[in-house]
DNA sequence: AAGAAATACTTAACAAGTTAAGTGAATGCG
DNA sequence: CGCATTCACTTAACTTGTTAAGTATTTCTT
């Protein structure tokens, strides 16, 4: 069997690791975490999303995202409102104190992208996400049952 | 700000979720999870390890190794001595109940893999790994006090 | 040799990942 | 209309990630 730590998932993880290791500090001192962080720039850059839609763009799972919805809400940071047109689904949207949050975050966090991009080269950068991408959707479908060979 | 859902930190886990989604239900089958795979495919390796350096090779936190280990231990796919040399140290290997389960879940393991490797193709492969190595070379001793720009 | 410092873990506490189950509201369809 | 189904989300239960603190053992220093 392949030398495990030579595998795609591990270079995967250890360079996500070698990254975030560069945020979380930062971070940390404004009592954010990484995910709530993601969550705050999702709904920055927008009026007002439904859950399921912000899962998608997080990038979390719904139970997660319910957990910490709760917890950012209860900070004030983000606000709720139910959709009046279903009353399944609710409207999240960051609130004037989430906004001022994030202003206090991002200089520091643009800084260290910023240093990222300069050790490692944005033309290589640039190449790294674009394999990424492709590699997300060369396995995109599959073990969803529609993985055929090509007879079908 | 940056789309942060082209971000660096996204990109790398979009991706590398993408993969590690094909292998969990196999690992889920088998009663393992991903870290749990981890370590055993790392004791497989090898005769025995210290905790320490077995938490460098499967990249897993001190806390979290220490609580799998002692699942793993209960569940006999592991063993434990501590080392008569240096009573602190401990030395983990793997049960013969481990590589039994180890030999069951690999091929299934090992067939998706080869799927991967299939669908991106083998040569981008290895050139993603190399940028991922590449990145995580660049960022090495970031933030630990010797980021010195050129006067040192 | 004795106390200080370092080392190798483990425990604790809280946040998040993962899967399954639960709840209430909308839809489909007979 | 009535009722099963689907949908949007939340709760639950368990595992892991992350940081801090704790414990025992060894090494260093003098």
């Amino acid at each position: 069997m392949r030398d495990f730590s030579r595998s795609l998932p591990m270079s995967l993880l250890r360079a996500r690791e070698a990254v975030m290791r560069q945020f979380r500090p930062s971070l940390r001192e404004h009592g954010l975490t990484e995910q709530q962080w993601r969550i705050l720039r999702a709904l920055a850059a927008i009026e007002a999303v439904e859950v399921t839609e912000l899962a998608r763009t997080a990038f979390l799972l719904g139970p997660s995202l319910s957990r910490i919805l709760r917890d950012l809400e209860a900070r004030n940071l983000i606000e709720r409102r139910i959709a009046k047109a279903d009353q399944r689904r609710s409207m999240v949207s960051i609130s004037k104190e989430g906004v001022k949050l994030m202003a206090s975050v991002a200089p520091n966090s643009e800084a260290i992208y910023a240093e990222i991009t300069r050790r490692f080269g944005a033309r290589k950068l640039a190449e790294l996400q674009d394999m990424l991408g492709a590699l997300e959707q060369s396995l995109a479908g599959l073990g969803t049952g529609e993985e055929a060979s090509a007879e079908e």
